[in-house]
RNA sequence: GGCCUUGUGGUCAAGCGGUUAAGACGGCGCCCUCUCACGGCGCAAUCCCGGGUUCGAUUCCCGGCAAGGUCACCA
């Protein structure tokens, strides 16, 4: 058969050189050890956590060594693509601080471009012209409808699916069938002739999860589509070869691809970069785990988690300790260091799936937050609160001293500890919700309400906003004392039939009073922030609503 | 079903022939001048199973089992 014309009629016309490609997209010049990475999403816009994970470990592996995250787009497939899906992506990374050096919608070099693939249409077509040329890859036929049908088959049968081997129909068709098949005008794709044997076993060194075999491929995959497309393996192969990826950290589930993509580097005659598969974020899922899913889980999506108002740093954190299992160690020592100073290593990532943990994820978040200044909360929250708030949530940061102020007392600011009350952007509005709003409704009390009565007729008659903590707390005592209840703890616990409660009590009282919450910081400072008249006034408020207006 | 990957407390995990089998999250308990938060202390809880190899296996080998992934003109 000749091949020369057969391909000329599959393909015609001129195509640059193979050398041409090779000029053009010239090796990196790069110090040794560098490494060039990529992310090479498909512009369905859509990013989720599994993404950034990998983009995350992408980006590390790169700028640690001194080279380049490049930002390609996998629009081989028209049917996902979406509008704006790449600045999307672009910006949904650059919250968690992942930059790209080149790609596509970032400028830079340009040198490697287009990033787009659906601009590289030609130069995939030259090289399977290449391999048709030299009997590598062949024209195919065979309608969808043939390939469900020997699907079937091969499955009735209990045999290997796909097209492969006696099940290739069009891999020896004559020069003749060929030739009649194209002058009838049926549409073709374009297969690779696999060499392989599924019998022999490949050792491969993956830089995740070590070594590994791999089985050799047989499968006749399709490389070109109908309408002159490639594949994503066939433009893999062809785009990290010629922008000269020199690692590929990619998910778990291209490991049964693998076979395929090292029979098309070495058909291309091309050096394979090396390849990292890191696992995939796991969900458990009643009785089993299961892989994270973009329909099943919102908590996949990175929107959740501004939605939510997660800060950003708080989940680059969590994704770093998944990531690399030395990280948490090395963020105990290192509390306040720049993360990009930590030694990420691939080959410390883990090799099994990981359940996602959203306990873990809470309590690495009220740590980052309670790093904060008051002045970079109140920015935080605002920016939350202007995208997500509600109107009274904005009306929150109209007297910016005061949510300062709020905040300080709220993260223990200027105290011996911080406090750590604060999770999320949505929870840390609700929280200070009370130094804004009055109480709409009251948490349980422990003691009876015509004791409560009593106690805030009391609080009433001695209150005096200028007292310091110390003099404020002493009349609280003495409210307790005037009402049988222990002003000492001490004196409680030691008799605790003795009384009608405790001082403890009392303040839960005046606490739920003015808050209509149990549990809350300093309850002076507070009522220090709130002023005295809004004090007086919820105090009356809370008489009347909370204890039906009793009097004696 | 074939192939590949993975199997240490509930979760993330150190460990890689001899350890009281780290640590973190979560749970529980106690302590900490009024609650909460913070902090401190403590408790419970783990080497998938069965064979080998070895003086000795969580660690090495074999075989099971389980889980996950994948078998498209999607990526």
């Amino acid at each position: 058969m000749n091949y020369q014309l057969l391909a000329e009629r599959l393909l015609p016309g001129e195509y640059p050189s193979l050398a041409s490609f090779e000029e053009k997209y010239p090796p990196r010049a790069l110090p040794k050890g560098a490494e060039v990475t990529r992310l090479a999403p498909s512009p369905t816009g859509f990013i989720h956590l599994g993404n950034l994970f990998a983009a995350i470990a992408n980006e590390r592996i790169a700028h640690r060594s001194g080279g380049i995250l490049y930002l390609r787009i996998e629009d081989t497939d028209l049917k996902r693509k979406v509008d704006g899906a790449v600045e999307a992506v672009i910006n949904a990374l650059k919250y968690f601080d992942i930059r790209f050096d080149e790609g596509a919608e970032i400028g830079g070099d340009e040198t490697y471009a287009p990033w787009y693939q659906r601009g590289r249409a030609e130069i995939y077509r030259a090289y399977a012209k290449r391999l048709i040329e030299e009997g590598r890859a062949y024209p195919c036929f065979c309608t969808e409808e043939e390939l469900e049908l020997l699907r079937e088959e091969q499955t009735k049968k209990k045999e290997i699916t796909g097209y492969y081997g006696k099940y290739a129909k069009c891999r020896d068709l004559s020069e003749e069938e060929i030739y009649r098949n194209l002058d009838a005008g049926k549409p073709f794709v374009i297969r690779l002739r696999s060499m392989g044997n599924p019998e022999n076993k490949i050792k491969f060194h993956d830089e995740i999860k070590g070594e590994i075999t791999v089985t050799e491929n047989d499968q006749d995959v399709v490389i070109l589509k109908s309408d002159g497309i490639p594949t994503y393996h066939f433009a893999h192969a062809i785009d990290d070869h010629l922008m000269r990826t020199t690692l590929v950290i990619r998910g778990e589930e291209w490991l049964a691809s693998l076979p395929i993509h090292i029979e098309l580097f070495e058909a291309l005659g091309f050096e394979r970069p090396r390849y990292g598969h890191n696992c995939s974020l796991m969900k458990q899922d009643g009785e089993t785990r299961r892989k994270l899913s973009k329909r099943k889980d919102p908590e996949l999506s990175l929107e959740f988690y501004r939605k939510d108002g997660y800060f950003p740093r708080a989940v680059k954190v969590y994704m770093l300790t998944l990531l690399n299992s030395n990280f948490e160690e090395w963020y105990l020592k290192n509390p306040d260091a720049d993360l990009n100073e930590f030694p990420f290593k691939a080959s410390k990532m883990s090799k099994s799936g990981t359940l996602f943990d959203l306990d873990k994820l809470s309590d690495i978040s009220k740590n980052e937050l309670s790093k904060l200044s008051a002045e970079q909360m109140a920015a935080f929250l605002r920016g939350w609160a202007e995208e997500f708030g509600t109107e009274a949530q904005r009306g929150f940061f109209a007297d910016e001293e005061k949510m300062l102020r709020v905040l300080s007392l709220c993260m223990g600011i200027g105290g011996k500890k911080r406090r750590k009350d604060f999770t999320t952007a949505s929870q840390a509005m609700e929280f200070i919700r009370y130094f804004f709003e009055r109480p709409a409704a009251y948490e349980e009390l422990r003691t009876e309400s015509a004791v409560c009565a009593r106690v805030l007729k009391d609080f009433l008659a001695r209150y005096r906003y200028g007292d310091d903590a110390q003099a404020w707390f002493a009349s609280v005592k003495e409210i307790a004392a005037a009402n049988g209840f222990a002003a000492e703890m001490k004196d409680y616990k030691a008799n605790p039939q003795g009384y009608r409660g405790s001082v403890a009590d009392v303040a839960e009282i005046l606490r739920i009073a003015t808050t209509g919450k149990a549990n809350t910081p300093d309850l002076w400072t507070i009522q220090q922030i709130l002023g005295e008249a809004e004090v007086r006034e919820r105090a009356e408020l809370a008489l009347r609503d909370l204890c039906g207006g009793e009097d004696k």
